[in-house]
DNA sequence: ATAGCCGCCGTACCATAGTACGGAGTCAAG
DNA sequence: CTTGACTCCGTACTATGGTACGGCGGCTAT
């Protein structure tokens, strides 16, 4: 087959280290391919699925949520998946505003620090009223 | 003296646990300050301090940053406070950045899966072209 | 003055998400 | 048919930020 890879290939087509992959197939999130011979070839499915791994760690769910929702994937079990959806999103919407207002702290720490030239440089103000 | 509290207290009042505020102590984020008698206590500038922990945690900055931070307000480095804050507004706005998308495709996967009954509820999907 | 809750201290343990290591086997090229 | 890169596997270790535990001893109310 021409597309198919070796696990290096496949770490490498997401950047993620080889003992990464491996470390999610012990986990349970990805499937160990069967092989042909002693070495795994991988397919475009386990690209997704790998990709899709990040992408979620990405919007905050754990390992063990990702592995929750691959399971629900497969049994296309849509009420668990929009409801842990949901939460997610309430979850990134809080966190959005947490940084957003940290942002602001900082950015006017920022402001003040680069002004003048004496006295002190609050940062323990600049996060005070906050 | 009548604003005097004890550890519990503190932790109390920021929301910690006391085995937290003596772990920041021995990581050298919080003074220990010098006993009456064999109990501490705790001042305003205490409370103050670890507020301020809390809130560069929130902001992203890692106690080990935050060591830096609190070590440079003593010193009035008001450069490297400047340079920190900037890296981390960076790394704040590449992070909101992440969140909203993920907001945005978790969002596209529950009005997907919300609508139709039958089929799959492709989470994968929804991440993929984002 | 004594019970019982706190505080103090060191040490050990926990979860999460990897990262490293070492030995044995395998595959492809020269 | 050997060399060298790569794979497989299990086990151990790492970083970060705590959390738990157990003993000892002091502070306070009854």
């Amino acid at each position: 087959m021409k597309n198919a890879m070796t696990i290096s290939g496949l770490a490498k087509a997401v950047g993620v280290g080889v003992e990464t992959v491996r470390y999610y197939q012990r986990r349970g999130l990805l499937a160990v391919p069967s092989a042909i011979g002693a070495v795994r070839h991988y397919s475009a499915e386990d690209l997704r699925c790998l990709r899709f791994i990040r992408r979620a760690q990405g919007a905050g769910f754990t390992l063990e949520e990702i592995t929750e929702l691959l399971a629900l994937d497969r049994t296309e079990d849509r009420k668990r998946i929009h409801a842990m959806a949901a939460e997610r999103i309430a979850a990134l919407d809080a966190k959005i505003h947490e940084l957003e207002a940290s942002r602001t702290a900082l950015e006017r720490l920022r402001a003040t620090c680069a002004s003048g030239e004496g006295g002190a440089c609050p940062i323990i103000e600049a996060f005070d009223p906050g």
